[in-house]
DNA sequence: GCGACCTCTTA
DNA sequence: GTAAGAGGTCGCC
């Protein structure tokens, strides 16, 4: 490997990268068929050798601590006091890290009665007289204060990749001029692993305020006279223990041992030495890696090699199948690699490890396609296909921002292509024109797992996806909504076959992770292929279970469909007026901070308001504002909206906290948080609907979420405004459905007293409450209807007498009285309510208007409250779920006029019961005219559905 | 850095 | 009482 001029020098923290690797496998720890277990030694060892495969240091050492350290003892002998007991795992680990080092010849620095972080810092202040860059391998962030323009901190991160830390990266990070500012950071915040005390009630926010103010422990006790209330008692009360935990903090330079140059050479180590002890410790992965690390041939570049940790490019993520969150992660990594070859039934031997198959013991032919004859051979087959599974490869998960890599197709089980593209995005957009017949070509059917991210990328290279479609992660959701049902789990699932893991080849999420295009083209192609492979053997599966929970219907015409409405909405973005959010953000700002003044004043000391556990310290540790606080099931306060909206009259602080929360929340997450995901390609905000997460059937939505908008208080309100329309020829109209789940529960529960109040118009919880109090309509009082509303609503949830008393200001007894007459007045209700229950109970799910069913395992549970939620999700999922059916039905046909009629306007969003779009001027009146029509009528009920229109210069004026 | 917990926003 | 997503803190090392 390439060798920089400067001689470079690695210190490897052992214990910190011992207990890291530990508590990687905390929750998968590594056991081997002795019952030993070697979490602590794996993660080590994966640790050091990535470090020296990625650096190939001629320069290294292993530091360890003994004895503890002897100077800090004596200066507290609370140091490091609270400390659990080392596991067990890591005492058994230490004597084979030792065999190990010596096996592979690399030194060990020990010094009795000092901790390996002073020996590291001597030896890198020594190496660096020399003329030595030094990388103190640990994850430890004290040895911040070490670093200088020739020693950096050099963090290993699993799953490969690292990260470098040099003076601005220290600054940046702990926001001090000077990294020996780190020291006194550390000394005021204090260390609770090492039982540094640092000064009380400071943390890292007041820690790096002190610093920016005064620089350094000194200073600040020098002037305390600038601080004011509590902090500045606090802080002059413990002058000393500040100084204490400055002096423990620091990293000493003098402890007695050499840099000879010479004893931190690396040499070749005694292979047969090592393997045998990886041998005996069931290494099978480590092993392997270890010996491609070492081989000579490992010096050269690798090209058929099947190791994850070769690519060492930091670049974006990859594609992800099913939702954010990589969850491929399982088996990488940790050795759980069989070893053996051939067929299936070898795994089966593989006892212990790993009972699955895999690609290494499964028989495949996945091929690359390079350009030319192959290529050609290739097209032609694939046009003959009826039925092809396409899996695309990509930069990223964000569609508009993901480049083309490889595209995968499989139509035989076992077997398949990929096709890799070039980076230029000319020859890549060349060869796609090669394919664009193939997916514009109506009469093939494509399957993919989530397809609705493949149309989007191809999208962005202007090519459809015509034809129908099979998409198994929206099969799987009709099938059994309450799993998961990314790739990997329905692979293992029903397959029994554990895929490659994404995470082998570009590793973990975060700045270390790797990108797709980084990765050889042959792991590409067995990634990429398998996905496929899989993808085309899982819909095999599901096509059989679709017909027998006779959910066909429901995957053919509104699933599948609605997955092509959601990519357009999704591609298509809405506008964001950032200059009205900034301001916003402004104003939010010098409230809060006002707010901020006044709680301190009233609470007699600073603190962070933010936090629940030292607010509720606070207000009911200190200022006993309760005489019984309520607790958390964690034995904390609970400061929780309703325990203070209950004493906001009797306290301003409370009132001021309460509306410091609302502000702090508005102005984080949504002024503060939206103009950050404007997507820079488009200038707009899009979101991603999730179609397979909510159990009940309706969408869910993130990144960002623009489903919970604010609306209901005038402030939160103003956020709305800053969602407009297109341009000056564009309008945004917004249309919703009244009371949606309400007319569908009347309509199934066939409540003639209900159905009439629809049909005549009425306002429904008036109505209801004028036959409950038993009063004429017009003589309804606001807080009759009020609760009536809330009774309308409990009934959909499931209500009981309890719920509704905490909900309103009934009692216990009045509440249950109200349930009660609510049900003599609609006595179907009531009857519709057992008979969902029934009908759990009997068939084990209950199901939508349109078949939609969800599971409910716990309905004849023992456990009273575990079957009580059944019971409440056995009322509420056929109401919410029938009336997600609806809307959805709705938006394709909406969706399917816009595209016939050619349509300027266009569908954004969809809020459970509404409907944005951005319209089109000259098209308004038509518009409103079709898509209150569709609305209406997507669905019949024997209770008419309703919509109201609002139209604006943005999303609030439109409603 | 990650997950658990708490709180808050919507329909 | 139903269904979601997200931000901040804190404790794990």
């Amino acid at each position: 490997m390439m060798q920089e001029p400067k001689k470079r020098l690695f210190l490897v923290d052992a214990y910190a990268l011992i207990f890291r690797g530990y508590f990687a496998f905390i929750k998968n720890p590594q056991i081997n068929s002795k019952g030993q277990n070697t979490s602590a030694i794996m993660g080590f060892m994966n640790s050091l050798i990535d470090v020296i495969k990625r650096e190939r240091p001629d320069h290294l050492a292993v530091c360890f601590d003994k004895g503890g350290s002897e100077a800090r003892n004596e200066m507290f002998p609370e140091y490091k006091a609270n400390r659990d007991e080392t596991p067990d795992a890591i005492r058994f680990a230490i004597p084979y890290i030792y065999s190990i080092l010596e096996a592979m010849k690399i030194p060990v620095m020990v010094k009795e009665g000092f901790e390996a972080d002073d020996v590291i810092g001597t030896l890198a202040k020594k190496a660096e007289k020399e003329g030595y860059t030094t990388y103190m391998v640990t994850p430890d962030k004290d040895f911040a204060q070490l670093v200088s323009e020739n020693i950096f901190i050099y963090r290993p991160v699993f799953g490969g990749g690292y990260e470098t830390w040099g003076i601005p990266e220290v600054q940046k990070k702990f926001e001090v001029e000077n990294p020996l500012q780190v020291i006194d950071f550390l000394g005021m915040m204090g260390d609770s692993s090492d039982n540094i005390p640092g000064l009380p009630g400071v943390g890292e926010k007041t820690a790096k305020k002190f610093l920016k103010e005064f620089g350094s422990m000194e200073a600040l006790l020098d002037n305390t006279d600038k601080l004011k209330g509590k902090m500045k008692e606090k802080v002059e009360a413990n002058r000393e223990i500040g100084l204490l935990s400055k002096q423990l903090a620091t990293i000493m330079l003098d402890v007695p041992v050499e840099f000879n140059e010479e004893d931190f050479e690396v040499c070749p180590p005694d292979t047969e030495k090592v393997l045998e002890i990886f041998d005996e410790l069931e290494f099978r992965r480590l092993k392997d890696n270890f010996l491609k690390s070492f081989s000579v041939e490992a010096m050269a570049s690798n090209g058929t090699s099947r190791e994850p940790n070769d690519a060492e490019n930091n670049a974006p993520t990859t594609k992800q199948k099913t939702s954010k969150v990589a969850e491929r992660s399982k088996s990488a990594g940790q050795g759980q690699f069989s070893l053996f070859g051939g067929d299936g039934e070898a795994a089966a031997n593989a006892k212990d490890f790993n009972t699955r198959a895999t690609i290494e013991n499964t028989e495949h032919f996945y091929q690359t396609v390079q350009p030319g004859m192959g290529a050609k051979l290739f097209f032609q087959n694939l046009m003959k296909q009826k039925s092809v599974c396409f899996d695309t490869e990509t930069t990223s998960l964000n569609p508009l921002e993901a480049e083309l890599v490889g595209i995968a197709f499989s139509w035989e089980k076992g077997k398949g292509f990929y096709i890799p593209f070039p980076e230029n995005r000319e020859e890549t957009q060349q060869i796609l024109e090669g394919l664009r017949p193939f997916f514009e070509d109506e009469s093939i059917e494509k399957i993919g797992q989530n397809l609705k991210y493949d149309i989007k990328v191809l999208a962005k290279y202007d090519i459809a996806v015509k034809g129908k479609l099979f998409d198994t992660m929206l099969a799987h959701y009709l099938i059994n909504p309450d799993m998961r049902h990314n790739m990997d789990v329905l692979s293992e699932t029903y397959l029994n076959y554990t895929p490659v893991s994404i995470t082998a080849l570009i590793g973990k999420k975060g700045k270390n992770q790797r990108s797709m295009r980084d990765v050889d083209v042959v792991q590409q192609t067995e990634y990429a292929v398998e996905d496929a492979d899989i993808t085309l053997q899982l819909k095999e599966h599901f096509e059989k279970e679709l017909g027998e929970a006779n959910t066909q219907q429901l995957f053919d015409e509104i699933e599948v469909p609605l997955l092509r409405v959601l990519a357009a909405m999704e591609l298509e973005g809405i506008n964001l007026d950032k200059n009205f959010l900034n301001s916003l953000s402004a104003a939010l700002d010098s409230d809060i901070l006002q707010l901020e003044k006044n709680i301190y004043e009233e609470a007699g000391e600073t603190f962070n308001i933010a936090s629940p556990k030292q607010l509720g310290e606070i207000l009911f540790g200190k200022m006993k504002l309760i005489d019984k606080p309520k607790k958390t099931k964690t034995g904390q306060y609970s400061t929780s909206e309703d325990v203070l909206s209950y004493l906001a009259k009797d306290h301003k602080i409370i009132r001021d906290v309460l509306e410091y929360r609302g502000l702090a929340k508005l102005k984080s997450t949504y002024v503060d948080a939206l103009p950050a995901q404007i997507e820079p390609t488009t200038g707009r905000v899009h979101t991603d609907y999730m179609q397979t997460v909510a159990a009940t059937g309706r969408l869910s939505s993130n990144n960002p979420n623009l489903q919970n908008i604010p609306i209901r208080t005038e402030r939160g309100r103003q956020v709305r405004k800053a969602f407009v329309p297109k341009n000056k020829d564009y309008v945004l109209m917004a249309a919703d459905y009244s009371q949606i789940e309400l007319r569908v529960i009347a309509a199934l529960s066939e409540e003639d007293n209900m159905i009439d109040a629809f049909k005549n118009g009425e306002d429904i919880h008036a109505s209801t409450a004028a036959k409950v109090f038993n009063v004429p309509l017009e003589e309804v009082t606001r807080e009759q209807r009020s609760n009536a509303k809330t009774v309308n609503f409990g009934i959909i949830y499931g209500v009981s007498a309890f719920g509704l008393s905490n909900q309103t200001d009934l009692s216990r007894t009045e509440a249950k009285e109200l349930i009660d007459t609510y049900y003599k007045t609609y006595p179907k209700l009531r009857n519709y309510i057992s008979s969902q229950i029934d009908f759990a109970r009997e068939h084990g799910y209950v199901q939508t208007v349109l078949g939609r069913r969800r599971y409910l395992k716990d309905i004849n549970g023992s456990n009273q409250v575990v079957r009580g939620a059944a019971e409440r999700n056995a009322v509420n999922a056929p109401i919410q779920g029938s009336a997600a059916d609806i809307i959805k039905l709705a938006m394709i046909n909406i969706y399917n006029k816009l595209e016939e009629e050619n349509y300027e306007s266009k569908m954004l969003l969809q809020v459970h019961d509404e409907l944005v779009f951005d319209v089109y001027k000259p098209e308004l009146e038509k518009l409103k005219a079709m898509v209150k029509h569709e609305m209406e009528n997507a669905y019949k009920l024997t209770v008419p559905l309703d919509v109201d229109l609002g139209v604006g210069e943005n999303w609030l004026e439109a409603h």
